[in-house]
DNA sequence: ATAGGGTTAG
């Protein structure tokens, strides 16, 4: 006999020990003996709790039915798959059974499975094939829902699919793709579903979410593509919703708002998930208004709905709506959790509240008792940084009761670059040395350090080192969306047609620039040459290219949208701001961790970024 | 009874 409550040491009351009635259904029990089997199902259905099911039990056994062998097994079922913590209650059932067969193990395996209990899962799996119980169809989606075993275990169940002669079952197979993709291993997933003869929504589902939850985002979209292609079917909400998710890492508005439209053709009522997921696309592609609108909108929020508005306000800098938010969530009830502060606390380093940032830290740690992660510490350390107390977030670093990664360090560094902190900065670097993490882009901030203090042997000794060990520099670019196609800027980006009237574009910018007091900032230009030449390198940096060419291409009054892969350099920030003032023009730009939005002559990351 | 989905510092 197998004791499945052993494996977690959980030992429930057995019913029977004191006088229970079921309400509404001890009429029905009382004359038992007349009911069939499928009528004690439906009564089992109707409990709605653990009382109701050991209520339930209590009679059965004082009629002496519970040896009956349906009515033990479907009231291990129905504890099982419930939705209000029962599993060991039917695990203290099912001991009980002298001889469980592959209905009782599915039932209690799925169970475990479906609350992310996967190592108890995967033993009373093979507990059940060491007992010489023969799993059914039924039993590897129940094992592998949820999908959380590590690579190993998943191969090691692949194995036993193919040995009891289920590779060819479309339920197992999707199962299999998902639970690859869980586990990182896509390439497998992708096997799995090269086997399959005639598919159908749901494995191309699972293979679409399991490309995106590798970060394959191209991929996710190429076999979306490919599934509206064969016409399977019409695209299904689970498959958009990872569509979606890819459009939100590739900055694709204009994919995303056409996934959004076919969910709207397609689907009625969408639920929480497709329109968080949708929500998510809105904000992180720079239209948060839109964003903000859905969320407005949608009716049965969850903490992970006001998550990622909260982080998605963040990023756009706007702090105080992201807090406001944040109160939302404690009034409609919930408890955030360790991501929602994330969020809370991002949004205030992005807004440059650094009161408010350090009051919701300690709140999180006394009122909600959640215990910091390195990335809220790192959250703290960007916050404090970036408005200037560069020496404090040192002191916080050291002080951290866990070790300082890589990412507090260049946080660091970077804003020893804008608040011209070279000692800081030296550490920092030190430490980035030390952890052997160090880019291009850490040398770089380092580089324009020196530059700033006219340091140029410094300056000349780190781009040295910095091209012995081979760390190339990432070549910075510029993307600007017009007319439906995306245009890649590089810096001195010469090519034609592409080019064609970007340069006297850019002088006649430049020429109304002058009235407006513009100075070119060249203190980032790592290069010991003259002024004049200076100038010339920043006048033909990427972003200014872009926002030639969509002046030129774009109609007047209509916002210019930009996303590049690094930070843009205070010389464009500043000549940014300016444009949009001169040309009347709303800039949203896209770096590497935020939004800025200029609009007439300022921008809102207030400077902070 | 069976499969597929959303958030996380820079």
């Amino acid at each position: 006999m197998i004791q499945a409550s052993l494996l977690n040491q959980t030992h429930l009351a057995v019913p029977g020990d004191q006088e229970v009635t079921l309400t509404h259904t001890s009429d029905k029990l009382s004359s038992f003996l007349k009911v069939s089997e499928k009528e004690w199902l439906v009564l089992l259905r109707k409990c709605r709790s653990v009382a109701d099911l050991k209520q339930a039990h209590a009679q059965v056994v004082k009629l002496g039915l519970f040896h009956k062998p349906f009515c033990a097994s479907n009231l291990v079922s129905v504890a099982a798959l419930a939705d209000w913590g029962s599993i060991d209650y039917a695990c203290a059932i099912f001991d009980q059974i002298e001889e469980p067969g592959s209905f009782e193990f599915n039932a209690v395996i799925k169970g475990y499975a479906k609350e992310m209990r996967f190592v108890e899962a995967l033993w009373l799996y093979q507990a059940m094939v060491e007992n010489g119980v023969e799993p059914d169809q039924f039993t590897y989606p129940a094992l592998l829902k949820g999908g959380g075993l590590s690579s190993d275990a998943a191969i090691q169940v692949h194995g036993h699919v193919l040995k009891f002669g289920f590779a060819e079952d479309l339920f197992v197979q999707t199962s299999l793709i998902s639970l690859y993709g869980r586990c990182g291993e896509v390439e497998l997933s992708r096997a799995v579903f090269g086997e399959i003869g005639v598919r159908n929504v749901a494995c191309w589902s699972a293979l679409i979410s399991a490309n995106a939850r590798c970060g394959l985002w191209d991929e996710c979209l190429e076999v979306f593509g490919e599934m509206m292609r064969e016409g399977v079917c019409r695209a299904e909400e689970s498959a958009l919703v990872s569509v979606v998710s890819a459009c939100t890492h590739l900055g694709a508005l204009e994919l995303g708002m056409c996934a959004h439209g076919l969910l709207l053709r397609n689907v009625a009522g969408l639920n929480v998930a497709v329109q968080t997921s949708l929500i998510d696309m809105y904000v992180k592609c720079g239209a948060v208004d839109k964003g903000m609108d859905l969320f407005r909108k949608l009716e049965r929020r969850n903490l992970l709905s006001y998550s990622v508005m909260i982080s998605g306000l963040a990023i756009h800098g706007r702090g105080e709506e992201a807090l406001n938010v944040f109160s939302q969530l404690l009034a409609a009830g919930l408890e955030p959790d360790h991501v929602a502060f994330v969020g809370v606390l991002s949004a205030c380093s992005h807004a440059g509240l650094v009161d408010e940032g350090l009051k919701y830290f300690g709140r999180m740690r006394n009122e909600f008792g959640i215990q910091p992660t390195i990335q809220h510490y790192g959250c703290l350390v960007d916050l404090m940084s970036r408005a200037g107390m560069t020496s404090e977030a040192l002191a916080l670093i050291q002080s951290m009761p866990m070790e300082p990664n890589d990412v507090c360090w260049r946080s660091l560094l970077s804003s020893c670059r804008v608040h011209r902190d070279l000692d800081t900065g030296e550490v920092a670097a030190k430490q980035l040395h030390l952890l052997n993490t160090e880019n291009a882009g850490d040398y770089m901030l380092l580089a324009s350090i020196y530059s700033q203090a006219q340091r140029w042997d410094d300056v000349a000794r780190i781009q040295t080192e910095m091209a012995r060990k081979g760390r190339a520099k990432t070549p910075g670019y510029c993307l600007v969306e017009v007319k439906r196609r995306v245009y890649k800027f590089f810096p001195q980006e010469k090519s034609y047609p592409k080019c064609e009237g970007v340069y006297e574009m850019i002088h006649q910018m430049e020429w109304q620039l002058r009235f407006e007091g513009y100075n070119a900032d060249t203190t980032q230009v790592l290069l010991d040459v003259d002024e004049e030449e200076k100038k010339e390198r920043l006048s033909a940096h990427c972003q200014k290219l872009a926002i030639a060419f969509a002046l030129l291409h774009t109609s007047e009054g209509s916002p210019i949208r930009l996303a590049r892969n690094l930070r843009m350099c205070s010389d464009c920030h500043r000549y940014t701001e300016l444009i949009s003032v001169i040309f009347g023009r709303e800039i949203i730009v896209r770096d590497r961790n935020r939004f800025h939005h200029f609009k007439n002559g300022t921008c809102s990351c207030k400077n902070y970024w």
